[in-house]
DNA sequence: CTGTATCCAAACGGATACTG
DNA sequence: CAGTATCCGTTTGGATACAG
């Protein structure tokens, strides 16, 4: 058992104010926290990538999602579109400075997430199995 | 500059498996990395909190939704439920071992979010602007 | 207070076909 | 290569009513 105050979070933004702007928060957080966007921010820590490339690394993702989920990012200001006009069209994305701050999180939460994907697994099967044939 | 095409990502959690523990990956990251879920652990952080303070907490999140959430993080081991058995009846819901490795990120992430929100809503400004009176 | 169950609308998201 | 558009099944999620 530790501390039950002040943690190390110091920013008083994550208090329970529940006010407009907190419904911002709410809907960014439904933005950058979704699946696809935390494994795209995730793709471009290194630099840029092309539209495949980041449908490779990524994996699983569909042509229109990944679409989709780059616009918003740019949109968001998170990531930038470069297209060089060349005769097989190339684009580029790649994050921005904006971007910088929310990697370091991202990337912590991605790799934990990796990690621990096992032992989640583990407790899944606990609990359904307590659900099933013991309580 | 190094090359970058079609490589795949450097971490030692986030290789470029494509198989079924990468599937893994993106499943558990759509459940934790969700809306709800992300502010429930937040909102979790300095210690347990009852289901009504948890919906006034989070805010915005319907019972249904509250519930919902609150069984697959249960499920996946990231918080405990405690039943106590009194008139009015009262259950807890705290987190666990396991979610204190993902306490740090999440804490960041929403952190990040609440303080660039404003910032994100212009570039949003920014770029609907640009698609409608130029290009 | 803390859920569970049902209804139902909206959003998500894959597959496919087509374009520059 | 890098999209866009459409179809359409699946899932999400709020509202409401009811129960322990």
């Amino acid at each position: 058992m530790t501390d039950v105050e002040t943690t190390t979070l110091g920013p008083p933004s994550v208090c329970q104010e529940a006010g407009a702007e907190n419904q911002m928060v709410r809907d960014l957080l439904g933005r950058i926290g979704d699946k696809w966007s935390l494994m795209i921010i995730g793709a471009l820590h290194k630099g840029p990538l092309r539209f495949s490339a980041l449908q490779q690394v990524v994996g699983g993702i569909s042509q229109r999602m990944l679409t989709l989920n780059l616009r918003q990012l740019q949109r968001d200001g998170l990531l930038t579109r470069t297209v060089y006009p060349e005769v097989p069209p190339r684009v580029e994305y790649e994050l921005t400075e904006l971007a910088h701050g929310l990697l370091a999180p991202v990337l912590q939460l991605v790799n934990w997430v990796a990690d621990n994907a096992d032992l989640v697994r583990k407790h899944r099967e606990i609990y359904d199995a307590e659900q099933g044939g013991t309580a």
